[in-house]
DNA sequence: GCACTGAGCGCG
DNA sequence: AAAGCGCGCTCAGTGC
C-alpha cells in the first residue's frame, strides 16, 4: 500500500492518493487544504499503514512533526533518485533517461498549521512542486530501475533504508538534543571568564592574547589572523612552516604555551560559545539540521550548529531531563569490520571474534601492541603510504591477504578512472571530462599532477567502498532502531507538542515525552533519551538492531558487530 | 558590501 | 607521531 503526497496547481493545497501495490490507479483520492494535511494524513496512516511516497521526506515531514503527526514507513524519492541515477546496478536499465527532474531543493516547509495563513506570494515555488502523475511516474520509474537492476535485494534494502533515516532525520530535527544551557554557560565562565558585552573577547583569551603579544615583543599582534602570527613567530625566532598547534608543540619558547592556550579556548568561544547557545538551543533542545546522504560515500551531513563537531568539552551540557537516561551506543570498529566482511577474510573476521578487532589483529601479528594494529588497519583503510602505517602494511597484507587485496583493487578501478559501488549499490559519482583530460596529458609536469590526482582518486575510492558500505550499515541499524523503538512504545508523543505548550509553561528542559527518542546520530554512533523505566529494553533493542543490521547486509556470516552501550545522565560520561 | 578560498581545528 | 578518508564552521584575506 502506497500514499502518493504531491503539491498541487494551486499553491497551499496538497494532494493525496492511496495506491494499492499492484500499482492500480487511485483508489481514493483526498484533496486537502494545506493546513488540514497533518489531519487528513493521521486518518490515512491509521486506516491504512500506507508507505508515503513524496518528493523529499525534508520538505513535508517536519510540518506534519510540528502538528502532531507521526509517519510510519516511506519512499523519497529524491534520496533515493540519487542513488539511483548513479549506481552501477542499474546501469542498463534506462533510468537515467527516465528519471524526473526533481522540484527544487528550496521549497518552503510543507504545511505546518500555518501555512494556510500565509499568503500566497510566500510560496512561490510551490507552483513548481510534482503534481500527483509525476509523482507516480518517477515512483514506478525507480520500482522498474531497481527490479531489473543487477541487484535488486541489495537496490531495494538501500532505497527502504535511506528512506526510512529521511523519517529519522526529521524526527531527531524536531526532537532535538537535550541541552542545557545553565551548564553550558557555567562551563563558558569558567573556561572563558565572565561574558562580555558585545561578543567582545572574554576575561581569559584577553588574557592570552595581551600574554602572548609580549612574549612575541609584538604589542599589535592579532592571533587570529595565521599570517600575523607567522611574521610575529619568525621574528622571534620560531621558524615553523605552518601555524598548526601540533606542530608547534615541538618548539620551547614562552610564547607556545599562550599561543596553544589561546587557540583551544578561542576555538570554544567562536564554534561553541554564547553566540552558538543563543542561536542553536530554543527551549533546553539543540536542533541541528540532517542531510541524509549528504556525504557522496552515504553518510549523513549536517547542517547548522556543527552537529557532526560537538566537541568534547561542552559535551557535558547536554543532559538527559529528569527521569530520563541517555542511552548511547556505537558501534566497535564499525569500518573495519565492514572490511572484513566486504572481502570475505576469515582471519580478519576470527581476530574480530572477541569485542576488540583491533587487539585481536595485534594479538595475531603485531606483538600485541593494539596501537600499532589499528594505525596499520586504518592505513590500508585510508590508503596511507608514509609514516608508520606505510611501514606496517607489508605486514598486514601478508596476514590478511584478502582485506588488503580488497581495498587495493578498489583504489586501481579509481586510478583508472571506474567508479566503485558500496555493497548495497551506491556508486561514486563518474569521474569528470576535466579528470579523464588530464590524464591524457602530454608534458612531465602535467603527468605529475595526473598521476596524483589519479593516486588521490585511488585513495577516495578506497575508502568509499567501505566508508559507504559502514554508512549502509549504520543507517539499517538505524532504521530497525526505529522501528523497535515504535513497537516499544506505540503511544504517540502527543501530550502536548512543544511547540504548542502555552508560553512560559514548561520550563526549560522538563519532559514533555514519555517515549524513548532517537536524538542524536553520527556516522557509527547514536543517542536515544529514554525514560528511566525503559532503559533495559532500550538497551536490548540496540543490540538487537545491530545483530538485524549485519543480518539485513551481510546474510549469515562469522562475524559480529558488536555496539557498545552506556547509560549516562550527561553525554560527558559517555564512553 | 558580497562571494569565495585557505588556514586551522572540531568530529567520526 | 602528526602522513592517509569523509565532513562543517569560523576567521582572515582577497577579488570584485
Amino acid at each position: 500500500m502506497y500514499a502518493l503526497l504531491a503539491t498541487a496547481a494551486e499553491p497551499a493545497a496538497v494532494e493525496l492518493q492511496l495506491w494499492d501495490d499492484g500499482g492500480s490507479p487511485a483508489s481514493d483520492v483526498r484533496k486537502v487544504a494545506a493546513a488540514s494535511l497533518a489531519g487528513a494524513v493521521r486518518a490515512t496512516e491509521r486506516e491504512h499503514r500506507p508507505r508515503w511516497v513524496w518528493d523529499r521526506a525534508q520538505h513535508w515531514y517536519p510540518g506534519l512533526l510540528a502538528a502532531g503527526t507521526r509517519v510510519e514507513r516511506c519512499h523519497d524519492l529524491a534520496l533515493c533518485q540519487a542513488i539511483l541515477l548513479h549506481s552501477q546496478f542499474t546501469a542498463g536499465t534506462g533510468y537515467r533517461q527516465r528519471a524526473r527532474a526533481l522540484p527544487p531543493e528550496d521549497l518552503p516547509p510543507a504545511a505546518g498549521p500555518d501555512t494556510a495563513q500565509g499568503s500566497l506570494f510566500d510560496q512561490p515555488a510551490r507552483n513548481a512542486g510534482w503534481g500527483l502523475d509525476a509523482v507516480a511516474a518517477e515512483l514506478a520509474a525507480q520500482k522498474t530501475a531497481i527490479a531489473s537492476s543487477t541487484h535488486p535485494a541489495r537496490l531495494s534494502l538501500l532505497t527502504t533504508a535511506e528512506s526510512a533515516g529521511a523519517l529519522v532525520a526529521a524526527e531527531m530535527q524536531n526532537e532535538g538534543i537535550p541541552w542545557r544551557t545553565d551548564l553550558h554557560r557555567r562551563l563558558l565562565d569558567e573556561l572563558l571568564g565572565t561574558e562580555p558585552p558585545d561578543h567582545a573577547r572574554p576575561p581569559k583569551l584577553e588574557a592570552l592574547a595581551v600574554e602572548l603579544r609580549a612574549a612575541l615583543d609584538a604589542p599589535a599582534l592579532n592571533p587570529d589572523s595565521p599570517q600575523d602570527l607567522m611574521r610575529a613567530l619568525h621574528r622571534a625566532g620560531i621558524d615553523a612552516k605552518s601555524t598548526r598547534s601540533w606542530e608547534l608543540q615541538e618548539y620551547q619558547h614562552r610564547a607556545i604555551g599562550p599561543l596553544l592556550a589561546y587557540r583551544k579556548l578561542s576555538r570554544l568561544f567562536t564554534t561553541n560559545g554564547w553566540a552558538w547557545l543563543d542561536q542553536w538551543v530554543r527551549a533546553g533542545r539543540f536542533h541541528p539540521e540532517y542531510l541524509v546522504g549528504g556525504v557522496v560515500s552515504g553518510r549523513w551531513a549536517s547542517r547548522g550548529g556543527g552537529a557532526m563537531q560537538i566537541p568534547k568539552q561542552i559535551r557535558g551540557a547536554a543532559v538527559a531531563d529528569p527521569g530520563f537516561k541517555l542511552v548511547v551506543a556505537d558501534a566497535a570498529q564499525l569500518e573495519p569490520r565492514v572490511l572484513a566482511a566486504l572481502a570475505q577474510d576469515s582471519a580478519m573476521a576470527a581476530a574480530g571474534r572477541d569485542k576488540d578487532l583491533y587487539a585481536g589483529i595485534a594479538a595475531q601479528g603485531f606483538g600485541g601492541e593494539r596501537a600499532m594494529a589499528k594505525v596499520a588497519l586504518l592505513g590500508a583503510i585510508y590508503g596511507s603510504t608514509s609514516g608508520e602505517s606505510g611501514r606496517l602494511m607489508p605486514q598486514l597484507t601478508r596476514m590478511y591477504p584478502r582485506a588488503v587485496g580488497f581495498v587495493e583493487e578498489a583504489a586501481r578501478a579509481g586510478e583508472r578512472g571506474e567508479q566503485v559501488s558500496t555493497h548495497l549499490g551506491r556508486s561514486t559519482p563518474p569521474v569528470s571530462e576535466q579528470w579523464r583530460a588530464g590524464q591524457r596529458s602530454s608534458t612531465a609536469d602535467e603527468q605529475r599532477r595526473a598521476e596524483s590526482a589519479a593516486r588521490s582518486r585511488g585513495r577516495f575510492t578506497r575508502n568509499f567502498v567501505v566508508q559507504g558500505t559502514a554508512a549502509e550499515w549504520a543507517c539499517c541499524w538505524l532504521a530497525e532502531l526505529r522501528r523497535r523503538l515504535r513497537a516499544l512504545a506505540p503511544e504517540p508523543a502527543l501530550l502536548p507538542d512543544r511547540a504548542l505548550a502555552p508560553a512560559g509553561g514548561a520550563p526549560a528542559g522538563t519532559a514533555i515525552t514519555t517515549r524513548p527518542e532517537l536524538v542524536f546520530f553520527l556516522h557509527d554512533e547514536v543517542m536515544v533519551h529514554c525514560p528511566d523505566a525503559l532503559v533495559g529494553a532500550v538497551t536490548e533493542i540496540v543490540h538487537e538492531s545491530s545483530r538485524v543490521a549485519t543480518r539485513l547486509l551481510f546474510g549469515r556470516i562469522p562475524l559480529e558487530f558488536p555496539v557498545n552501550v552506556t547509560v549516562v545522565d550527561s553525554y560527558a560520561d559517555a564512553k
